[in-house]
DNA sequence: CTCCTTCTGGAGGTGTTTCTCTAGAACTCT
DNA sequence: AGAGTTCTAGAGAAACACCTCCAGAAGGAG
């Protein structure tokens, strides 16, 4: 019922992204958001209460995205898939490479402070995947010599440094950061070479 | 000759990087930070032409500072001082927590290309060290099993890495995290216990 | 067809930020 | 002391961004 939307919620949350993958957060303007999908200036506001709503949307879905896809990949986790997560890392973040520069900005850049209510409860949630990682890597540390410290860091914190530097760099990563992943992984965890 | 001046440029700058630590760059309005330390608001603009050369002073100040030390920490690089560099890393973004978050912020946050053509010409030389440590990790390459690409990754970036989750939750980084370095280092560049 | 709802389009109001400009203060050099 | 220079202090112009608001378009329900 009603006038059928022109835009969805979400062709606003891709320009947003775009932009901010292009200039920083500081060109994502409400105004020139909707000017790049061809909206009228308020038009946005019949979705996004204000600014910082759409900046709490753009860094929740891509989180979820990202979430989604990692728990997805890593599936029931024992050391061969824990191992493979990481270049999938590399490899999402090359399909998805502004979604990529909103998660390497980080949630400080996204003004979580400003956000109203319902959006930073959305977020205890993400926080959940450390934990989740924390469990799982003290599950595997009795099958590697690293410590459950050294296997989190390895399957999050690791493969999304390396592609940090090709991001800057205004590139997608590639099968450099790919084998990076792979060899400083296999070095962490227990080389498979040791183990035959 | 002339006036003595109140501030010092650098004070601009400190105060510049305090509100960027807090609030992200958004928050760096050039109003704010002069009125941080106590100037005028006009005064600022004795010192830096426009926003951006302000942002450029920020970002340019906080690498060298960087750097210099990372080089004097590293010295004539052989085995060990690559391993203490690591560590080094670490304590410096705690001495240093708000410079620390600028740097992870990384360039793009300070809209480089709004930039003066002047401090877009002094970016050149940053990216050098880079350079070196590719020499350094190809030299080194020989007396450790890893490649020149993992030993350069474990001298900067990893450290940066494992800085960044402390940061981001607004704790300095601490004894947990100088451990977590210097054990994947190891692990890295071959085990010192494997080499007795 | 008429009412109701939802959305569009775009004109501004409001507030903030950047930047300019000028009078004059503070200091040095001759 | 006088001249010249550098900086301060702060008012305010100009631009920009956020947000409001409303007339009307586009559909569904009775």
């Amino acid at each position: 019922m009603g006038r059928p939307a022109k835009h969805d919620p979400d062709d606003f949350i891709d320009a947003a992204v775009e932009l901010f993958a292009r200039g920083g957060a500081r060109s994502v303007a409400l105004s020139a958001v909707a000017a790049s999908i061809g909206a009228a200036n308020g038009s946005i506001y019949h979705r996004f209460a204000d600014r910082a709503s759409l900046l709490a949307a753009m860094w929740l879905r891509t989180s979820a995205r990202f979430e989604r896809g990692y728990r997805g990949q890593l599936g029931e986790p024992n050391l061969e898939s824990v191992v493979a997560v990481g270049p999938w890392v590399v490899e999402w973040c090359r399909d998805h490479p502004a979604e990529a520069q909103v998660l390497q900005a980080g949630l400080r850049a996204f003004g979580p402070d400003d956000w109203p209510p319902e959006a930073r409860a959305a977020l205890t949630t993400p926080d959940d995947i450390r934990r989740d990682l924390r469990r799982i890597a003290k599950r595997l540390a009795a099958s590697t010599s690293a410590t459950p410290d050294e296997i989190a860091f390895a399957m999050l914190e690791l493969p999304i440094a390396i592609v940090r530097r090709a991001l800057h760099a205004g590139r997608a990563p590639g099968k450099r950061e790919v084998d990076l992943v792979r060899g400083l992984m296999a070095r962490i965890l227990g080389d498979p070479s040791d183990r035959t």
